[in-house]
RNA sequence: GCGAGCGUAGCCAAGAGGCCUAAGGCGCCUGUCUGUGGCACAGGAGAUCACGGGUUCGAAUCCCGUCGCUCGCCCCA
């Protein structure tokens, strides 16, 4: 028997009323704030990801689904949505249009990482970008934005929590400090720490180890040591989320893994989540373009995973709306009904009304067996009486009364009330 | 890449060397009700007990290996 790929998942029927409702606020959210979709291919370049992300990330290193293809190129499935957008920007000329351009996305993204609650090789993203615009005041509406969402959606227990991890001006001093202050307690480090100091001192902040997480409460702060330009721009912002009223916390630890944040980086978390607690992430990327090679332009987005959504709208038991069911279903008995259903549901799906044919191989009661298990609101019954008198035999499913109604004004009625020119639309 | 736990029908699950040609429940199908659902009752289909090897007179059950799944670490949505 196949399986699907290990960290893959089939996404039923059942399972799409969750996605269908987090789309459609997204969409809603999204749209509101101005933003355009934008839809980029699921593979790339394998060097657009190296030379964004970075080189010494983990996801360049060891996450990437990269491949030769039949023509020799090296093609890597998206681990990320934001350098795609960014080449996508430059690729269409956008900084010929309005600045700044403001897009979002819906993706599959890929990585090859071990699954476990919450994290998967194919997962999906929802997530925004803003280009060409350095301003604070878009850091603050792209992190509402995403508070938006998360409110909307109607999750509660979360945190958003925000930090400025500096500019290439102010960061290498302050990554040289932190080394500083964590040699001192070289000895107390975890193994994975003593790497940390070397490779990536940033990291060491955001260790889980309690002893080292202790240490970071008195390590230097990344906001306390930027410079003026990230100085001025970090006040500024929060001057507005205070203005915006939004509930944001800042979290000296907070840093993330991808290179190309400068300054703004932000999360959201639900308060009693596990490991793989974060919902939503991003940040200010304002090298990002140029690292791409295009002129200097500042962006900044956050991405959000849907499947990391609808565990969390389900452990919240956030109540979601069923997704759409036809109203009816053609229960037929003897060989002209059924020709006679046939014609009947036809004509309803053709008027835009949700009808579904019931074979009618199973005799009535197992029809009306079969709408009752489908929760179909109402039956049509076409059996030889109804053929006879050119009637349907009309069944609330609910209330159990049914009605034989001549088939002609039957039609016409639901098609006027139910159908695609309802007024009601 | 590292660590832990677990694999019995579509799903949940009993079973812990012979009473297993594997219990029960959900779901599915049929009938009681020959053109009327939900409830009830009766019946039915559906399982090489993850796979391979070993121990034993005898293995779903014990041992080894493989694969898979889950959870955690790293890291991330």
């Amino acid at each position: 028997m196949f399986q699907a790929p290990r960290g893959t998942a089939d996404h039923l029927p059942e399972e799409q009323k969750y996605w269908r409702y987090i789309e459609s606020k997204a969409v809603d959210v999204a749209t509101r704030f101005g933003f355009g979709r934008i839809d980029t291919p699921a593979f790339e370049d394998s060097n657009l990801f190296i030379r964004s992300v970075g080189e010494g990330t983990d996801i360049v290193e060891k996450e990437m689904y990269t491949f030769d293809d039949r023509g020799g190129d090296s093609i890597t499935l998206r681990p990320e949505g934001t350098a795609p957008v960014c080449r996508a920007y430059l690729e269409h000329g956008m900084h010929n249009l309005p600045q700044p351009v403001r897009m979002y996305y819906f993706c599959p993204v890929f990585r090859y990482e071990r699954p476990q609650a919450g994290r998967f090789r194919q997962h999906h993203q929802f997530g925004v970008e803003v280009l060409g615009d350095a301003d604070p005041s878009v850091d603050a509406e792209v992190i509402d934005v995403a508070w938006d969402l998360m409110t909307s959606l109607g999750l509660r227990d979360i945190n958003l929590l925000i930090n400025s991890v500096g500019d290439p001006q102010c960061r290498p001093a302050y990554v040289a400090k932190l080394r500083e202050y964590y040699s001192g307690y070289h000895d107390k480090l975890c193994s994975d720490c003593k790497t940390r100091l070397d490779q990536n001192p940033l990291r060491l902040l955001d260790c889980k180890v309690e002893s080292d997480h202790a240490l970071g409460n008195g390590a230097p702060k990344s906001a306390d040591n930027l410079c003026g330009d990230c100085s001025e721009h970090w006040t500024k912002l929060l001057t507005y989320l205070d203005r915006m009223e939004l509930p944001y916390q800042i979290d000296h630890r907070l840093v993330r893994g991808l290179d190309y944040y400068t300054r703004t980086v932000f999360e959201v978390q639900p308060l009693d989540g596990g490991s793989q607690s974060t919902i939503c992430g991003g940040g200010r990327y304002d090298g990002l373009i140029t690292q791409l090679g295009g002129r200097d332009t500042p962006g900044i987005g956050f991405a959000t995973g849907l499947e990391r959504l609808t565990l969390n709208l389900k452990r919240s038991e956030v109540q979601v709306p069923d997704g759409p069911k036809p109203l009816y279903l053609v229960a037929n008995v003897g060989d002209d009904a059924r020709i006679a259903a046939l014609e009947l549901s036809v004509r309803l799906r053709r008027a835009g009304v949700g009808a579904i044919l019931s074979s009618g191989a199973r005799g009535l009661r197992g029809q009306l067996r079969q709408a009752n298990a489908l929760q179909i609101p109402f039956t049509l019954i076409l059996g030889d009486d109804e053929i006879e008198k050119g009637e349907v035999m009309v069944r609330d499913m609910e209330s159990s009364v049914q009605e034989s109604r001549p088939l002609a004004e039957f039609i016409e009625e639901v098609t006027k009330t139910h159908g695609r020119d309802a007024s009601a639309e």
